[in-house]
DNA sequence: ATAGATAATGAATGATATTCATAAAAGGCC
DNA sequence: GGCCTTTTATGAATATCATTCATTATCTAT
């Protein structure tokens, strides 16, 4: 038992019990889903910032340098975790057909989100706070993925504008960002541990804010419909004061 | 030039020519505020992500370890260097009572912070990206420090609110968090250094959606003004007629 | 000037991710 | 079933940083 089958080096480590290669060897796929699942496990224990690839590793039963035959770092192998949890719980969404009403639609997927959120809080800070800060994130199948999702509010919003329900001086973009952007920041310290939040208040509050915000028959009322109310309401008094004096 | 002055050890390093404590020595708060300096150069220079101690050392002319004497950790020298930053921005800030009315006021709130961010977009990415990550992070001065900003948009919808202008039905908290959730979404591709962003339309967009969808005169409209009004004016046509035809 | 206090040094250490030469297992061929 | 080729698994070695601390140089007060 001598050093020969180490690679070259400066240094004398000691020589371990156990040789190399000498693992239980499975099908290529099979090993891989071992170990995304295992990472899996992991991350939803200690959260995702601790995670270390021995961690992993051990979970998985393997050692730590097997893992690089599977995933080109660590960052790809995390990745692919989320991808795969994400899409799980999106698998599990109602369907927005079955919500009738542009407004109703927008709570809905406001409340999704939040669902989501809510039901797993550790996938949900993974992918807020650090798949997003990939430099790369924007080409990541991740990042379409993630598009998709949030594209429903676009589509409801540009509905609600052709059909003339919506004002169109607000771009459907800056709708969608309103929604999920204030869904995020709402959700921020429930995420970091800190306090619960409630779906339905946060849900409706942001659809509510968001339709009437773009509703299009509330031009009138601005453009002078209350004041005009008002009059025809108090001539209409007099009328049927007169009426009713009449009789 | 033997190793005695070396604190104990097993591996045999070779001596270093420099011996050690010859470094200049400077007034505590005049070193502190050259390694901020120099930290917050570096950072500008390269991002966040890949400063090295080693660098920012190098820059403010000192050893690595000397940063220790004056910072905690790394984070903590990251965090005051990103917490005089946006002081600074904070202080060249136009005054909000010079602005009129509710719905300007907003667009002014929403503005200012998106003129911090492309003013400064390293220290955007760097507040909204890294520093907020930390678990610690709702304790850190920097948290009082944004959270007093964010105040102001509670404090004009409050208001706005106990004048009657605003409904009361969607909190306050909730409009903050519509407001600086949509800037954040919105301008996270330009902080990803992927296109721009046009700060007026945004900020507009985002002041208008608000304020109609809380402006009180609507919810007539939505009370059935509208219907109402529809009403009103039939009703109207044939008192017109019977007249027409009595004369 | 001298002693004590303090700042600065940089090698050592520690924590992790990642690489890669080598051993073991599997599969194909006769 | 033995032999050769291909593939998989191993884990020590390496690389990269942050952080510590024994030691030394400089400063300050007396």
């Amino acid at each position: 038992m001598n050093d020969i089958h180490k690679r070259p080096s400066r240094r004398q480590g000691k020589v371990s019990k156990t040789e190399s290669g000498g693992g239980q060897r499975l099908p290529t796929d099979v090993r891989a889903a071992g170990i995304l699942a295992a990472a899996r496990e992991v991350i939803d224990e200690k959260g995702y910032e601790s995670v270390l690839i021995s961690d992993i590793a051990k979970r998985a039963g393997v050692v730590d340098g097997t893992i690089y035959r599977y995933f080109k770092n660590k960052r790809d192998l995390l990745e692919q975790v989320a991808q795969r949890w994400f899409g799980e719980q999106l698998a599990m969404d109602s369907q927005l057909n079955a919500v009738k009403g542009t407004r109703n639609k927008l709570r809905h997927l406001a409340w999704r989100t939040l669902a989501i959120i809510r039901r797993e809080p550790v996938l949900a800070r993974f992918m807020l706070m650090e798949l997003r800060h990939d430099p790369r994130y924007r080409s990541t199948p991740f990042f379409e993925m993630n598009k998709r999702f949030t594209q429903d509010v676009i589509a409801v919003c540009t509905e609600a504008v052709v059909s003339g329900e919506f004002l169109s001086d607000v771009s459907p973009n800056m709708l969608r960002d309103m929604l999920h952007g204030c869904i995020e920041h709402r959700t921020w310290a429930f995420l970091q541990g800190e306090g619960d939040f409630d779906i339905e208040e946060v849900a409706d509050g942001i659809a509510t804010v968001i339709y009437r915000g773009m509703l299009a028959k509330r031009e009138l009322a601005q453009g002078g419909l209350y004041e005009a109310v008002k009059r025809i309401e108090s001539v209409a008094g007099k009328l049927e004061d007169l009426m009713v004096g009449k009789s």
